[in-house]
DNA sequence: AGCAAATAAAAAATCGATTTTATTGGACAA
DNA sequence: TTGTCCAATAAAATCGATTTTTTATTTGCT
C-alpha cells in the first residue's frame, strides 16, 4: 500500500532520513506497524536498508507527530492506540478545527473560495473510492478548509490530528461499511455553507461531519 | 544561567542525546542562540562535548516543539520569531488554555484545588523574582490550573505555547520592568475564582492575564 | 523450590571516519 | 559589469564498529 499521499508535501526530497521518515509513517499510519509495538532499530534497518542514524532520527522526528513513543535508554515504540485517545482527538478536532474554520471564514477571498470549489471537485470525482488518491483529495478539502486561517501553529496542530485520526480509520480497516453514510453530500453541503459565508453554520456542520464519522468508527475501536 | 527547571521533568535521566535536548533547549529559550541561528553539529558537538549522533537526535526533537527547524539537507537552525508569531501564541493560549481551564473546572476535586492553593503558595512567596525558582513554579502554576482538564493532547499543545511564549519573555530581556503591574494579584484572583468554581470569570481572568502580558511584552519585540 | 547474584545475549546509544551535498570563491566569457 | 562554470572548502548526512545499558538466562545458595 502506498499512502504517501497523505505525507507532507516536500516529501520529494530525498535523504535517508526523509525517506526512513515517511516510509516509517506510513507503515505507522497504516498500522502495518501495529501500535504499541517495539520498533527495534536492528529491525527497521533490514527493511529499510539504511543505517542506524538515519532511523533513530526519523524515529525522533515521528515523536512530534505523537505517531512514536521515545522511552528512554529502551528505544522507540508506535504510539499505542485507545478508544479515549479517539475520543480525544475527535473532540480537539472539533474545537480546534472549528476554531480555524470560522478565521478562515473571517479572512474569506475570493481566490480561497475558488479554490475550495477546485479541491472539492477534484475530491467529489474519486467518490469515496477509498484509494490513496481519495485520501489525498480528502485531506487536502479538509485542510483547505481551515487554511485560510492565519495561525500556523494552529494549522500545524490541526494537521496533527488530522494524521492521528486518519489511524484510526486505517487501523479500523478500510472495510468499513458507511453505509447509510453520504459523506459527500456532507461535504456539499459544508462547502456551500463555506461559500455562502454562513460561519455559524459551516463551523456546526464541519463539528457533525466529525461527529459522524466518530460514531461510526467507534465501534470498530479497541 | 541554569533554566532546567522549565525543562520537563524527566530530565533527570542521563543519555548524550538527553543532556543535548535539555541544554539546547535552554539555549533556544533564554535566546543564548539566537532566533534563527544557524546550528551547526561540528560547533555544538564541541559546545556539548559530545558525538553527532547525539545532537542531530536531540536537534530532531526540538523540532517537535518548533524551537528548531530542519532544512533538509541543509542543517538545522533556530526558529525565527517576530511580532506575528508572538501574537499568535498568544492568541492561541487564550483559546486554548481558556478551553482547558474550563474542562479542568467542569472535573473539580478537592484534591485539585488544594494542591492549586499549595502550588500558588510556592510561587507566592518567590514574588516576581525573576529567578530560575519562580519560572519554574509559575509555570508549575499555570500548568495545574489547567492540568485537571482531561486531555492530554491539549495539555501538551498548551505547554509547547507556553515554552514558546517564555522563549519571548527571555528574549525581551529578564531587565523588563513590569511597572504597574501586579502579577502576582492577577494570580491571587484566578485562584480565588477557580476555587470559587466560577468558570467564567476564571477563564476571563486567565485571558486577559495572557493579554496583559502580552501588550507589556509586545513593545520588547522585533 | 525459591530467590538473588552472576553471566550471557540482545538491543540501544554513541563514536569516529567516510561519503555526500551544499556553499564559497575565483576564472573566464559575453 | 554581469553571469556561468568549475574547483576548493565547509558542512551535513551517513555508515560501520564500539561501548553502554537493558533484558534474559543460568548458576549457586539457603
Amino acid at each position: 500500500m502506498n499512502i504517501s499521499a497523505l505525507s507532507d508535501p516536500a516529501t520529494s526530497q530525498s535523504s535517508a532520513t526523509q525517506i526512513a521518515h515517511s516510509k516509517l509513517r506510513e507503515l505507522i499510519l497504516t498500522g502495518e506497524l501495529a501500535p504499541g509495538t517495539k520498533l527495534k532499530i536492528d529491525h527497521l534497518r533490514k527493511i529499510l536498508g539504511t543505517g542506524a542514524s538515519p532511523i533513530r532520527e526519523a524515529l525522533s522526528l515521528l515523536t512530534s507527530d505523537q505517531l512514536v513513543v521515545r522511552h528512554e535508554q529502551r528505544g522507540f515504540s508506535a504510539a499505542a492506540t485507545s478508544s479515549e485517545d479517539f475520543a480525544e482527538i475527535l473532540r480537539l478536532r472539533c474545537s480546534l478545527e472549528g476554531m480555524a474554520l470560522r478565521q478562515s471564514m473571517e479572512n474569506k477571498t475570493d481566490e480561497w473560495i475558488e479554490s475550495l470549489v477546485i479541491i472539492h471537485h477534484r475530491m467529489s470525482r474519486l467518490q469515496q473510492s477509498r484509494s490513496d488518491d481519495f485520501e489525498r483529495e480528502h485531506k487536502n478539502f479538509h485542510m483547505a478548509l481551515i487554511g485560510n486561517c492565519d495561525s500556523p501553529l494552529l494549522l500545524r496542530f490541526c494537521n496533527q490530528l488530522y494524521d492521528l485520526n486518519i489511524r484510526y480509520r486505517f487501523i479500523a480497516g478500510r472495510s468499513i461499511d458507511y453505509k447509510g453514510r453520504k459523506v459527500d453530500d456532507e461535504h456539499r453541503i459544508i462547502l456551500d455553507a463555506v461559500v455562502a459565508g454562513d460561519i455559524d453554520r459551516a463551523e456546526d456542520l464541519l463539528r457533525s461531519h466529525y461527529e459522524t464519522t466518530g460514531a461510526f468508527l467507534k465501534a470498530y475501536i479497541k
